[in-house]
RNA sequence: GCCCGGGUGGCGGAAUGGCAGACGCGUCGGUCUCAAAAACCGAUAUCGAAAGGUGUGUGAGUUCGAAUCUCACCCCGGGCACCA
């Protein structure tokens, strides 16, 4: 028997398999398909422990799934735009592509190192113009549906990425890339309109059911849906009079309008220097205004929440009661969503009630929980309103309406008749209309930096903004930049300076890039048909493979990577050129790989685990195995090389034991030469028994991605398996030397169950021990018969009211009566002088005596 | 503040109404060896000499039976957050 050496073993069949193509994806084919994808790593370097685990859980699903007799479409490419190949570059005076690809040459070789079975021929590399040209033409067709908007609006601008961010880049205020402090800027930039799939991307989480309930719930936080009503203020002239122009806030409590004592603006609402210019509110209002765009983004998302405002001096009228509401601005008002104008209400809402206290404006009580000690001053309409109540908050929850003229008494909060009543009234009056709000914004995709998908559009004096014709994609990024010299875009003339398609004349090129997530957003789609050159994808072939049975990747992307997508997917499928509403069937969010602390691993602390290190050490196969078997893939894994060291010692084990079972050992095999014929019987029934128990078990695990658990089962037939050989007389010896059935069974169901997990350790064996034919990588995954895997006798817990005091076997067929009669027998001593008043029999299980 | 996870030996974890701690790591003891390593065997929740107790964050409840279901509370992690 040869030893095992990973080191030796790897190398040489990594480059079997690749000459061998038996990765490649047969597009005829008649088998059933799957689409097992990971997400496709940003080239920052070489690879880390995350990717380790990543794509090793994607490696077991493609390969057991080939097993299972699919045709499984397994890819792999790059998200190669982004700033840090720019930075990169400025540092070391090159190119942004030099960087790019030379790390992706290291990382496709780690890849490769680790045995991943990727079909090579279908990769993806978003930053090549074969790839990205295709972005552009899903661009212009945003553009031609009416999803592209370029407008001027308050924007997050990162100083130290020198560009703009989207809405989900913006972390607590910070850049999500470099932490920096975000800060706004009214800017004119493109954006895709995600806001009209809202109601579907929302909507459709239900559809999902193989997503993670925390991944939908993420998302559906995101959109944050509101339904409520837009309600007309009529405002009134600066001496009270009605103007006939009026100002709209969105509420969701419109069964509080009785209770608005007070009316607020956003200090960026659009109307408001009007309402105050040439009064004597116009210095303090302005001076808010100016005060209020100069609190960071960061002090928004931290700060203690200080509202500050100022009066403008002008009132509307409440629509329910026409009485007299002081329109005032405060910096708790946000401007773009809603109206940007909202109706105070401080005896149902925390931040009303606060500013009111602050300012010494009026709380009107209208809403009360049924315990309140004012309830029943208050309980029916007084002929007075009170305006003077000592409560320490403001009363969000439920509650009877109170002092709200005819809808007293009624049931008010969110959605509530109340509410309900006043709406109607509101339409009926034409003062309101039923409206419903989302939190999700539109998606600021433009990029004021060079290495990224240009955006195609080009900006004539004549003709104002135009769409470059698509017969003259990709707009080419230029190869001859300095980026360290100081050049962008906008200042290479030769990329800059163009004619307009439509008159002919001169004009300039758009010089903004598209955010990396567009790049990320039908990546997946391409990989169905990577080469074509008339269209992103062949829409048959597309819908062909997907929706992807099986995507992979981390929890960071639950709202960003994963929202686009299903944006992108929802609207090409409009376009008529997908069948299918969502783009991931089901989709697992791996944890974290942490070091042995419980710390995340980073250079600065100096705790990173290097897994090229790792593999020069023990070879791919234990790394992959020790992954897996490190816990659930859904949590965070501790990274300890113990563990590693035992899964080599397990594979080792193995080894030893395949060879062993089809007397291949040589004469170093343990035996037992005293041991009983019975007893070693009894070994063998129990090998063979586990044999089609762990099939069993094993095939469910990796069906539920519960890698762990399948690897603890395989782990059981391993010592099963041991302690008969170890055991075994003389006679049972001969069955293996001589390749006797149930040996080589059980041999080959060990390499098969573990050629997902080490695909080489696995082929290896399968050729050098078994002698088996072809790859053992396409070899049927191996059956089991749930019949065989039972005992004749089992053993059952004996408890007395639910406490086990003694263990019976009976035969597996056993009838109940017998059982119930062996059980009592069995605890006859703790029984004694106690009446059984009843008995229950758990098949397979237990007996539990109830007595007393 | 709102929403979502989670709390089990020395450690990673298993068990989703039926014998808690599978499987592995670690530790201890043994075989082999001049010795060590490797390999192999055995032990390993806890109190107790044993019999027998106790034990899945805390407290209550449902049930013949609860880590698992229900309610309340404590703690840890994540997401969103002045979104009306």
């Amino acid at each position: 028997m040869k030893a095992y050496n990973p080191h030796e073993i790897e190398p040489r069949l990594q480059l079997r398999w690749e000459e061998d193509g038996l990765y490649a994806v047969d597009e005829h084919s008649d088998k059933p398909r799957r689409y097992v994808l990971e997400m496709f790593p940003y080239p920052s370097g070489d690879i880390h422990m995350g990717h380790v685990s990543n794509y090793t859980y994607g490696d077991v699903v493609a390969r057991y799934s080939r097993m299972r007799g699919f045709n499984v479409l397994h890819p792999m490419g790059w998200d190669a735009f982004g700033l840090p190949a720019e930075n990169a570059a400025i540092k070391h005076h090159s190119h942004p592509a030099k960087w790019t690809y030379e790390n992706i040459d290291t990382q496709r070789a780690s890849f490769k190192r680790m045995g991943f079975s990727y079909d090579w021929d279908r990769t993806v590399v978003a930053c090549d113009p074969e790839y990205y040209r295709w972005g552009q033409w899903i661009f212009l067709e945003l553009w031609k549906r009416g999803l592209v908007e370029r407008r001027n609006s308050p924007v997050n601008w990162c100083p130290e990425c020198a560009t703009v961010l989207a809405n989900e880049q913006v972390i607590e205020g910070r850049c999500w890339r470099c932490h920096s402090e975000v800060q706004k800027q009214d800017l004119t930039q493109w954006y895709y309109k995600i806001t009209d799939y809202a109601e579907e991307l929302l909507a459709d989480l239900d559809q999902l059911t193989g997503w993670p309930e925390n991944v939908k719930q993420q998302q559906a936080n995101w959109i944050g849906k509101s339904e409520g009503a837009n309600v007309d203020f009529e405002l009134l002239s600066a001496e009270g009079e009605p103007t006939g122009e009026s100002i709209t806030v969105f509420t969701t409590r419109a069964d509080t309008l009785f209770g608005c004592s007070f009316f607020v603006l956003a200090p960026e609402y659009a109307g408001l220097h009007e309402l105050v210019a040439g009064t004597e509110h116009e210095a303090e209002v302005m001076a808010l205004v100016e005060a209020a765009s100069k609190v960071s983004a960061v002090e928004r998302a931290q700060g203690d929440h200080e509202k500050h405002g100022a009066f403008t001096g002008r009132y509307v009228a409440n629509p329910v009661n026409g009485e007299k509401v002081p329109v005032w601005v405060a910096d708790y008002v946000v401007a773009d969503y809603g109206t940007g104008a909202v109706m105070a209400v401080p005896c149902g809402d925390q931040r009303d009630f606060e500013f009111a206290r602050k300012y010494g404006l009026p709380i009107i009580p209208i809403i009360l929980g049924d315990d309140d000690p004012l309830f029943p001053q208050l309980k029916d309409e007084q002929g007075r309103v009170v305006t003077e109540v000592d409560w320490p908050e403001a009363y969000a929850a439920e509650g009877t309406l109170v002092q709200s003229g005819p809808y007293t008494g009624m049931v008010g909060g969110k959605h509530s008749p109340g509410e309900a009543a006043i709406v109607e009234a509101l339409e009926k009056a034409g003062k309101g209309k039923r409206a419903t709000e989302y939190r999700l914004r539109d998606w600021l995709i433009s990029r004021q930096r060079y290495w990224g998908n240009p955006i195609p559009a080009i900006h004539c004096p004549a003709c104002g903004v135009v769409p470059v014709p698509e017969e003259d994609l990709p707009v080419r990024l230029p190869e001859d930049i300095d980026l360290a010299a100081g050049e962008t875009l906008a200042t290479h003339a030769g990329f800059v300076d163009t004619v307009c398609p439509q008159c002919g004349g001169p004009a300039k090129r758009e010089t903004d890039t598209m955010d990396t997530f567009t790049c990320s957003s039908w990546y997946y789609m391409r990989y169905t048909d990577p080469h074509n050159v008339h269209a992103p994808f062949d829409s048959a072939r597309a819908n062909a493979w997907m929706p992807v049975d099986q995507y992979i990747g981390g929890i960071e992307h639950a709202i960003l990577h994963l929202l686009y997508s299903r944006f992108f997917t929802k609207v090409l499928r409009d376009a008529g050129m997908l069948d299918f509403d969502e783009p991931f069937a089901n989709l697992l969010c791996q944890g974290m790989v942490l070091d042995a602390n419980g710390e995340v691993m980073s250079k600065s602390k100096g705790n990173v685990v290097s897994p090229e290190e790792m593999i020069a050490e023990y070879g791919a196969d234990a790394v992959r195995a020790a992954m897996l078997f490190m816990g659930p893939p859904d949590k965070e894994k501790l990274w300890n090389e113990d563990g590693l060291a035992g899964m080599y010692k397990f594979l080792n084990r193995v080894w030893r034991i395949v060879f062993d079972l089809v007397g291949k050992a040589g004469d170093e095999t343990l035996f037992d030469p005293e041991a009983d014929a019975a007893q070693a019987h009894d070994l063998a029934m129990a090998m063979k028994r586990e044999r089609h128990r762990v099939v069993g078990k094993v095939t469910e695990d990796f069906e539920r991605n519960n890698f762990n658990t399948a690897l603890a089962a395989i782990m059981e037939l391993t010592n099963a398996t041991a302690a008969f050989l170890r055991l075994r007389p003389a006679e049972h010896r001969m069955e293996c030397k001589t390749g006797g059935p149930l040996c080589r069974e059980v041999a080959e169901v060990l390499v098969k169950l573990l050629a997902p997990i080490a695909p080489h350790f696995a082929e290896e064996l399968w050729q050098v021990a078994l002698e088996g034919t072809g790859s053992v990588h396409e070899q049927p995954w191996p059956e089991f018969d749930p019949e065989q895997a039972k005992a004749d006798e089992v053993e059952l817990a004996v408890q007395l009211n639910g406490k086990v005091k003694a263990k019976v076997t009976v035969a597996a067929d056993a009838d109940e009566d017998a059982v119930k009669a062996a059980a009592q027998q069995a605890i006859s001593g703790a029984l004694e002088g106690k009446a059984v008043r009843k008995v229950i029999y758990v098949p397979g299980r237990l007996v539990n005596v109830v007595a007393g």
